[in-house]
DNA sequence: CTGTTAGCGCCTTCAG
DNA sequence: CTGAAGGCGCTAACAG
């Protein structure tokens, strides 16, 4: 490996002299810029950031942690997470938690190891409350998205979701729905419970009486659609639902199948709606109505929220910026 | 921050101690490793990668630079890699090239600053020779993914191209279509010209005629889509082709588009098939008839090629993984 | 089994 | 404007 002392002895300076040329500091004759800067391109001298980081404090690396990047929603996040770290110089280290509580922890650890700058995280819910005290206690700025943690003060990144829960009732309801039934995720994700509660407070509001039989909770990552669907479809005639609010986009899709075993058909025996588009690109029979969040923006605004924190004065903040959907009307609602 | 003093201070040992400690040196005795391991406990220390690196040169990093996450293909792709990597203790650092050389020449330099144990690249083309060599300079052990460059003996996973377009061909072939055009990618672009190639190939074998105003090329990133469907309508009626083979899932999602413009219908007007799906999520209404690559173990293989590679001996390989696709008739071909 | 010394590659600090 | 000394946090190599 080629070092700075290297560059040095070619270019007849001390180290120090490379040390600056690199850092572009401004004290450094002309003459002698051009001559270290001569030796760097002939040895092909790139520094090492692990030294440099030692001294600096600072690696530039910033991590993301998101559940799945499978799931469209997290891809273009992680894209424009991406996009905004790079513009401003930083690098991220990508994983995939999973949902799963023991996964993100061991993440969070090894991303302390590396003193990554920031990071900005999807947590798996609100026992990731453990989890993120890590963070603290190691003085790492982080930034969450698309979830919260119950009790935890912090800056994050989330959707409006009140109001998109609105906008898919009101479209179920304009179309002469009332018995709506919601899948929703485990209500100790913050999304989830805040879906689960707005869905409460908005079909009373509507004077909509709300069944307990019509709300389910499915685990995020195996799903239990099936039984789900079992149950609603077991309920008499007249007591099941004529919509469904999924408030995900893969709940939705297997919910889906599983009304398509039992030969429902959507929209015409049941209508559904859902959080999140489960495809990223326009497709050609796009089916299911959806409230599409800016999932690029969350990514993007995320790092931008992380890198001010990082860069700015570290007051511990606790701005939240809350992105609205787009309701997205298709084939998988209709006319009761 | 607390470091390996810290720690030997409080467990009044030294500070070589608590290193062997940490990496699990057998020659502990047992009283003073729970010693330690209280202190550690209790300081809540986490050892600071950069220090290791800086000695052990390993970084336990990964690069991954594909063109674009948002390709369903690179999203799986990303996915298998990031699962090996975990698995095997690396972490990934991943980065957008959007098909342009000097943004991959850029990451390339980070990624070498950063002295990562190994890179899996989705090159642009051709002319990432020049950035390929940055790595092997720097001694950086690298796998190619989807496409080779002309020229670099190296690692690689990619596609059975040849076999795949064979699929695709003798599909359209057994519906009945003879007048078969191709829209492509750029001829540097490895996997692009090898489906080329074997278009030519294959029809030729088939004893049909290969014109070439069938044959178009496309930027990868800006899809020129439009115009090539323009050039082909505009073809005397009894010289059109009946179906439309593209090698690329973003350019067949654009070629739809454009043929829709012109209100010509697929499957009924003409037939279109492509390389990988646009949709990673089992859809509703699927619709494209597609030949699907096993995305997700391009990553992982890929992966576990590196890593061989990094913690083999380092014999300079060259051996290359290919893996076949999977034809999914749906319902953009018809029979002519 | 444990400690001491030295140094990884770089930069801060202070001289010159 | 440039250089020398020292140290960032850790571990290899040796000593004991």
């Amino acid at each position: 490996m080629i070092t700075i002392y290297d560059v040095a002895k070619k270019a007849n300076v001390s180290a120090m002299t490379v040390s600056r040329v690199i850092n572009n500091s401004p004290s450094i004759k002309k003459e002698t810029r051009m001559k270290v800067e001569k030796a760097i391109k002939e040895l092909d001298y790139i520094p090492n950031r692990s030294a440099r980081s030692l001294i600096s404090k600072d690696t530039k690396l910033l991590s993301l942690i998101i559940t799945d990047v499978t799931n469209p929603f997290f891809t273009s996040l992680a894209r424009g997470a991406e996009d905004k770290a790079n513009e401003s110089g930083y690098q991220v280290v990508f994983s995939n938690s999973d949902e799963n509580l023991e996964k993100e922890s061991a993440y969070i650890r090894s991303a302390v190891a590396r003193r990554i700058d920031g990071m900005l995280l999807a947590p798996t819910g609100d026992a990731s409350a453990k989890n993120i005290k890590t963070l603290s206690k190691h003085h790492i700025p982080f930034v969450l998205i698309d979830r919260t943690i119950e009790g935890v003060q912090c800056d994050a990144v989330v959707g409006d979701n009140f109001n998109t829960m609105q906008k898919l009732i009101d479209h179920l309801i304009q179309l002469g729905h009332k018995k709506i039934a919601l899948i929703t995720g485990p209500s100790n994700v913050s999304n989830m419970k805040e879906r689960e509660l707005a869905y409460i407070h908005i079909l009373q509001s509507a004077g909509i009486a709300v069944e307990e039989k019509w709300i389910h909770r499915s685990d995020l990552k195996n799903t239990r659609s099936d039984e789900i669907i079992d149950r609603l479809l077991s309920l008499p005639k007249n007591e099941r639902p004529t919509s469904l609010l999924v408030t995900n986009n893969f709940l939705a899709v297997d919910a889906i199948k599983s009304l398509r075993k039992h030969c429902i058909k959507v929209p015409e025996d049941i209508s559904v709606v859902c959080f999140d588009d489960p495809e990223p690109i326009p497709d050609f029979n796009p089916f299911l109505t959806v409230a599409a969040q800016p999932a690029y923006e969350f990514g993007f605004k995320g790092i931008q929220m992380l890198i001010e924190k990082i860069e700015g004065k570290d007051e511990p903040s606790s701005r939240t910026l809350r992105l609205s959907s787009e309701l997205i009307v298709r084939h998988s609602t209709a006319q009761l």
